[in-house]
DNA sequence: TTTATAAACGTAAATTTAACGTTTATAAAT
DNA sequence: ATTTATAAACGTTAAATTTACGTTTATAAA
């Protein structure tokens, strides 16, 4: 099959295409931004970290496939997955001619099926502790993670990393280690809760404090009202 | 060939590849933004408009089809020219399971080769008088100025849209167009200035008024060493 | 009763944004 | 020669937001 539009000579031959997915989550306990991973068991790469990914399907989407795959190495689905890049470079894989569609998503750690990501070799590592990774993975970590900060500055994603009840410096440690800088925790509570987005509960999590820190929610409804009037929050 | 790594059966099963261009340009004289187009030849859809596409070559990567076609038919290189998102939906070629990854770009009229465009029967469209388009090619265009109006917001990319030299009316009149919506042009006129990367000429476009508008030129350099500074600008 | 500490609350200066009005240069009309 | 029309260029001020801090509170443990 010849492309009789582009007028030098053009060849339609199928390609590989796969999928790879950069899942984050956090950690609450310490306080980390961490990837999931896990170690390759075939070959190329065998016995190397990687990014968790698949090919696509003959009668799959990309995104259908990268769902899939999140679905079986956490057991959740309903989750924030969004593309991030597709990388194609000719010599990224050393065996076949493969394109990689890139994907990152949001997890709440304590929802997930632990034990899965035994079951597949897989593990969670801190963003500044990723070892090394086959081909251009750690690209892809390091593209995910600046995706997520231009995200998060414009969009209340961060809670999807954290449990449905959750506390402003849970909240407040969370974006610090998505900007990965400090930030004065001031300006930032006055500044989330002037979105009018978080519900302030009678609970308390007293685990870090003798004070105790309230227990808040994230108002998803009134937040999805806003979108679609167009409403414009910066949170950083 | 099995991908052991998942547990579900999968199979590793080359897809067609392609790429689109959505091809920006702003036409000075109208003041228009406009999208470049051309009339498929041959099936499926011939006679259909569509955005610049071909398959990506066994050898070749992504962007480098991307710029091909860009060249064949504008005759320029060195062009903007970024990665907007992967398309895959199953269904969204009729004949064959085909991928697009869709790229955005953005060139001087000017300086395109219109017997180009002329041969490749395509033609340049304002965005908001596009015909109706082949498969998902619309949702493209659409994405397209969806990702031109966020890069615009925070980087400098609207001098690759204009001559070398142009008038801050010029610009100003671009900047509506690609936001689509009326800009105070007292502000706009500030706060461009403000931020050092235009550099001021004695010689001035009397086309469009009597009193004459004063040339200026991006100061492309001062924008890199900027950027290496992790400077941060706000355009709108 | 005191102490230590995370959590919560508060304020004021500096900066930026938004919304306007005014002046200037010049060709064309009178 | 003078007036007129008009795009281009310049200027001002109030409101809103951001930044950079200091202070108070609740509670378990000493």
């Amino acid at each position: 099959m010849i492309d009789e539009n582009i007028s030098t000579y053009v060849v339609a031959e199928p390609i590989l295409v796969a999928v790879d997915n950069v899942i984050f989550g956090f950690d609450v306990e310490e306080e980390k931004l961490k990837v999931l991973l896990f170690k390759r068991k075939i070959e190329p790469f065998a016995g190397h970290w990687s990014l968790i990914g698949s090919f696509v399907q003959p009668h799959e989407s990309a995104v259908a496939a990268s769902s899939r795959i999140l679905t079986e190495f956490t057991g959740l689905d309903d989750v924030f997955l969004e593309q991030l890049h597709c990388y194609s470079s000719v010599e990224r894989d050393p065996e076949d001619r493969v394109i990689s569609i890139a994907y990152y998503s949001l997890i709440q750690l304590g929802n997930h099926r632990k034990e899965l990501v035994e079951k597949h070799h897989a593990g969670w590592f801190a963003i500044d502790e990723i070892p090394g990774l086959v081909v251009d993975h750690k690209q892809m970590v390091g593209d995910a993670l600046s995706k997520l900060q231009e995200k998060a500055r414009r969009r209340p994603v961060g809670f999807n990393l954290l449990p449905s009840k959750f506390t402003l410096p849970q909240l407040f440690k969370l974006y610090q280690e998505i900007y990965r800088q400090p930030i004065d925790d001031r300006n930032f509570r006055k500044k989330i809760l002037a979105t009018g987005l978080l519900t302030k509960l009678e609970t308390k999590d007293k685990t870090s404090s003798k004070k105790g820190a309230f227990h808040y929610q994230f108002n998803k409804a009134k937040y999805l009202k806003f979108e679609t009037e167009g409403y414009d929050i910066v949170f950083h």
